[in-house]
RNA sequence: GCCCCUGUAGCUCAAUGGAUAGAGCACCUGCCUUCUAAGCAGAUGGUUGUGGGUUCGAAUCCCGCCAGGGGCGCCA
């Protein structure tokens, strides 16, 4: 928010070493730790180095200090900085607090809903994500996946980059033939009541089928011929799908809608809204069509003729020596297609259909091998895309009892997580609030049971693993989704006891430390907002809007308010608080969390 | 065999190569006649897996090793 002033002050230091002959190196700015005085800082470590390197003889840190007082000198007095300190190196330019203070708390309330916004950028953004295999129910896996790209849309989009949200459900397939040969085998006609009921009930249908189709141990000779017996009559059924055989066509239609039901009522439960849908079996004409294109460029190798498949060898055709990408198959020998070929031709439809300049996959961290080699043939196709083909992986979520399996029905399914979460807080809501309406109580529960999910997921680092505890995930206290919405609910108890909103204020009283801490986290909040998406990594906000709680709730148990005599200070007071308000809102809505107004 | 990820307080996790490695949970001490105690203030708790290296400076970068997880041509 302080561009301004730290340009002004960064090309004084610069004229400052061009005249005593100091090769300035990049400076780097970040706030002055060690609260309670508010500013930024800079350092000289780095040119300090640089004329170590020259040949100086010169201890690094104590020229590096040597510079920064003679920088301070240099700088005198600027506009809105009300001292300059050199130490350990480091410049600290402080703040005239009543002056930024003001305009931080005015430029949040003038801009609302949109402070933070980033300037518009040109690049256009796909995120994919929200993709479970359909003919099964969402799991608590497909629940981070799906928070982490909707957290990330929503982050980039915030950040102002021009952004597609797009699902790509696996829709075929072996597995998905095993449900549909199942159902039609032994429950044909069955249809259980309620699209979760439904959805789930599939679930097990697979799981019955999984272990019918599985060799068992010491199985009877008739045992192993019906089991053998039924794995033909699933092949068979695949291969009346793979010829638009129309009863099997109509039967996965209609058991198809039957996840998608579901699906869609999981994403409106999660507010997240699609652009666009891609089948995987829509891809697999088209995937067939750039096989042919891939041989023709000699991008792949066919060696379909000596009975084998259509390749890639990755490597070789980029002119790498050591093993990178290796090499891998595009078309079976039977002439159908992978899952890599329609990826491929996937993303040729995002690239030229849908002019993405960035395509983002959140995807499993175990697919990727799979899509560095999509991306690496990408290239070799000449899509310039490729280079911005980014592969969000995410450690899986895993049970204290081990992997979840949809095959041996050992998953935890969100909806019944959700269902728990909700049930516990409205235990907790009806002992600390009883004062919520019965219907307010329960929507209030709702915000809160998905928020602590959604921040337990966020609030951990994409690339590590998690073992799902539900105690874990539904614990109210501390660094949690709840603790942050709490500080919301608080101020906006605050205001909603007030008077009424001034139209200005002045901070021309001396601050205290704890309203300072949360001036300057609600002014770095727009800064955020470009690092998260620059480094697509929702953990930050996550981080950030933590920090950001928790300076409120400390200033909200040291600092009065409404209880304040001075009517100056109990109005700059009362904007500051709105100001909070609205950025708490703001980072929670990036972090696809509800912010509730009592709770 | 090769490649990727992870290893930080008892537990779960943070930390753009920079100032004193921080939170939460658990445990302990205080704080509700005062804006919501789902909170605040404090105490305890560390050889950042290990051994080297680079650097003025390393949890962070490089190399070796140990431990755990994942991946590697006709699954998705």
């Amino acid at each position: 928010m302080f561009e301004d002033e730290q340009q002004i002050i960064e090309s004084k230091i610069r004229e400052f070493c061009l005249k005593n002959d100091i090769p300035i190196a990049e400076l780097k700015w970040s706030p002055i730790p060690f609260s309670g005085e508010w500013g930024t800082s800079t350092s000289f470590f780095a040119t300090a180095a640089l004329e170590a390197r020259a040949g100086k003889k010169i201890q690094v840190p104590a020229r590096a200090q040597e510079i920064a007082e003679q920088a301070k000198a240099a700088i005198g007095s600027v506009q809105g900085i009300s001292r300059v300190d050199a130490i350990k190196g480091y410049l600290n330019l402080y703040f005239s607090t009543s002056e930024y203070a003001r305009r931080v708390v005015d430029e949040v309330l003038a801009s609302n809903a949109d402070f933070g916004r980033g300037a518009p950028k040109s690049e256009r953004i796909m995120v994919e994500y929200a993709q479970p295999n359909t003919h099964h129910s969402f799991h608590i896996g497909h629940h981070r996946n799906t928070i982490l790209g909707e957290a990330l849309a929503r982050i980039v989009e915030f950040a102002g980059f021009d952004t597609i949200r797009a699902s790509y459900p696996g829709d075929i397939g072996l597995g998905v033939i095993t449900i549909l040969w199942a159902y039609d085998r032994f429950y044909k006609g069955q249809e259980p009541q309620g699209i979760h009921e439904r959805g789930q009930w599939l679930l097990k249908i697979y799981a019955e089928a999984t272990a019918m189709l599985e060799p068992k141990e010491n199985e009877t000779p008739e045992e192993k011929a019906k089991r053998e017996a039924y794995d033909v009559e699933r092949h068979e059924m695949y291969r009346k799908w793979d010829i638009n055989d129309p009863y099997v066509r109509e039967l996965w239609l209609k058991t198809r809608e039957w996840s998608l039901e579901e699906l869609r009522d999981i994403l409106r439960i999660l507010d997240v809204k699609m652009d666009v849908w891609f089948f995987e079996s829509d891809v697999d004409v088209p995937a067939k069509e750039i096989v042919g294109e891939l041989i023709a460029k000699g991008i792949a190798d066919d060696e379909r003729p000596q009975g084998g498949a259509v390749i890639v060898k990755i490597d070789e055709k980029l002119g790498l020596t050591k093993e990178k990408y290796r090499t891998n198959i595009i078309m079976r020998s039977d002439g159908t297609t992978l899952y890599l070929t329609k990826d491929l031709a996937l993303a040729k439809v995002k690239f030229e259909q849908y002019h993405v300049d960035r395509s983002i996959y959140v995807v499993d961290v175990r697919q990727s091998m799979h899509l560095q080699q999509a991306f690496a043939i990408l290239k070799l196709w000449g899509f310039k895309q490729a280079e911005k083909c980014y592969h969000l992986g995410y450690g899986f979520v895993s049970l204290p009892e081990g992997a979840m399996s949809a095959r041996r029905g050992r998953v935890v399914l969100f909806k019944d997580v959700m269902d728990e979460a909700i049930k516990r807080v409205l235990a907790v809501e009806s002992e600390k609030s009883p004062d919520i309406s019965e219907e307010e109580r329960r929507h209030v529960a709702e915000q809160i049971g998905l928020g602590a999910l959604a921040y337990s997921m966020l609030s951990v680092d994409n690339n590590k693993d998690i073992i799902f505890d539900i105690n874990e995930a539904l614990n109210f206290d501390g660094h949690t989704g709840p603790y942050i919405q709490n500080a919301y609910v608080r101020a906006n108890s605050i205001l909603k006891k007030s008077d009424g909103l001034p139209k200005e204020s002045q901070f021309d009283y001396e601050l205290d430390p704890h309203e300072i801490e949360l001036i300057e986290l609600i002014s770095r909040f727009p800064d955020k907002v470009q690092q998260a998406a620059d480094e697509y990594r929702p953990l930050i906000m996550a981080n950030y809007t933590y920090d950001l709680a928790n300076a409120f709730h400390s200033f909200y148990h040291a600092v009065p308010v409404i209880q304040t005599e001075d009517k100056n200070v109990r109005e700059a007071r009362l904007r500051l608080v709105a100001a909070a308000k609205q950025t708490i809102a703001n980072a929670l809505r990036l972090l696809d969390i509800q912010a509730p107004e009592v709770m």
